[in-house]
DNA sequence: TAGATTGTTAATCGATTAACAATC
DNA sequence: TAGATTGTTAATCGATTAACAATC
């Protein structure tokens, strides 16, 4: 018996269990209910019970969750304990601004490299990398064993790098931040984040609001 | 009787819709069947058709849909037309790119003002303006007729930061960048995008792939 | 007219919620 | 033991897909 894929809507809802449990540990809580739980993130207990025992209950009946070990847990499925190399594709405001976002050291990834195809930034400074040219992403990546590309190209030349980049023996994962939805395959998943998507539907949002 | 709302699921996919529309315009076609639509975005065509007549039905029988009035139609509905100011909150790497993203001015935001609360970097040149101090951020927004305000705050301050906002009478509109889900109301609707989160996503979807 | 494709209703599928026996 | 809360099954709800009459 095949075990059953998890859906999207349970995978997007683990970060976010993350997040809570993580705050909750700060505040030295080590001991929470479902019910409490849903409380704080939103969701129904039921939901919240419903997404764990996806992954194995670790809860205790009649006592509730160990804050601790959840979040032990849930580092555990998501897989961040691991670190990961990672290249930028892409040196323009955004790319620049992911190689410069410190804040995902402290996660698990590590960018190792950022490239550009324009002649006039390349071999400038960005963070503690130098902007390199483009025609080095295949070497780079075999020797630097980098796992995580991350597209920050205009979309127009964003499909084309992703099918190269698929074909690294070591990437198996792209996060696209140019507005194109990729494909991913067997092998790569594609993670597409479009802020102008984003923007479209707090646009579309804004105009069902009271006034405006 | 009261107007169903829109689910959000449909709403996410309108702007997919209106990126492969546009894309059809630039290469001159002018007439797309559900079918075609469907190809080309991944969707079912039963899928699109069912979620055009949410809007009113823009197709006609037998040939289809008109490429430039399904355009029209789809602006219209996510409200892009419109100009809408906006100002940025926290001038770290993330707000200075966001303020360097000359693509949203393309779109329908105008930003007319980043702020700090760091008197290192208040008064030092972003882009086109100057970053300000904090304390103005309320009359900025009175004499600017802001409707739309994008948190890149670190994430301690950002919950408390959009609770202001959200009483300032012309705001509208919060886009959220700090890992916190903020919740709107009424008046306003806040649109999160943790790219923590979506950094989580990535790495749980790749432990999923074969090799890794 | 005949063919194509919509708009819309009905059927199916999947996700969320409710309920409750198991048990800490 | 009694109370609480899980894990899990069943019921409900909503979203997607299929089907087809309407009609261009």
């Amino acid at each position: 018996m095949k075990k059953q894929a998890i859906s999207m809507n349970v995978v997007r809802r683990l970060p976010k269990y993350l997040r809570c449990i993580s705050e909750l540990l700060e505040e030295k809580i080590f001991r929470i209910s479902s019910k409490q739980l849903g409380e704080l993130t939103g969701f129904t207990s039921s939901q919240i019970r419903q997404d764990f025992n996806h992954f194995g209950g670790f809860g205790k009946q009649g006592y509730g969750y160990d804050v601790q070990a959840l979040y032990g847990e849930i580092c555990e499925i998501l897989a961040i304990k691991k670190r990961r190399n990672a290249i930028i594709i892409g040196a323009g405001n955004l790319g620049q601004a992911i190689a410069n976002y410190s804040g995902f050291r402290e996660y698990f990834l590590d960018i190792k490299a950022i490239f550009d195809i324009d002649e006039n930034i390349i071999g400038k400074p960005c963070c503690d990398l130098v902007i390199k040219d483009q025609q080095y992403i295949d070497s780079t990546i075999d020797e630097e064993n980098i796992s995580i590309a991350i597209i920050c190209t205009p979309k127009e030349v964003a499909s084309e790098i992703a099918q190269k980049l698929m074909n690294c023996p070591s990437i198996h994962g792209i996060w696209n931040f140019a507005p194109v939805d990729i494909k991913g395959n067997d092998k790569v998943f594609v993670e597409n984040v479009s802020l102008v998507d984003s923007l479209y539907v707090l646009s579309f949002m804004m105009k069902q609001k009271r006034n405006k």
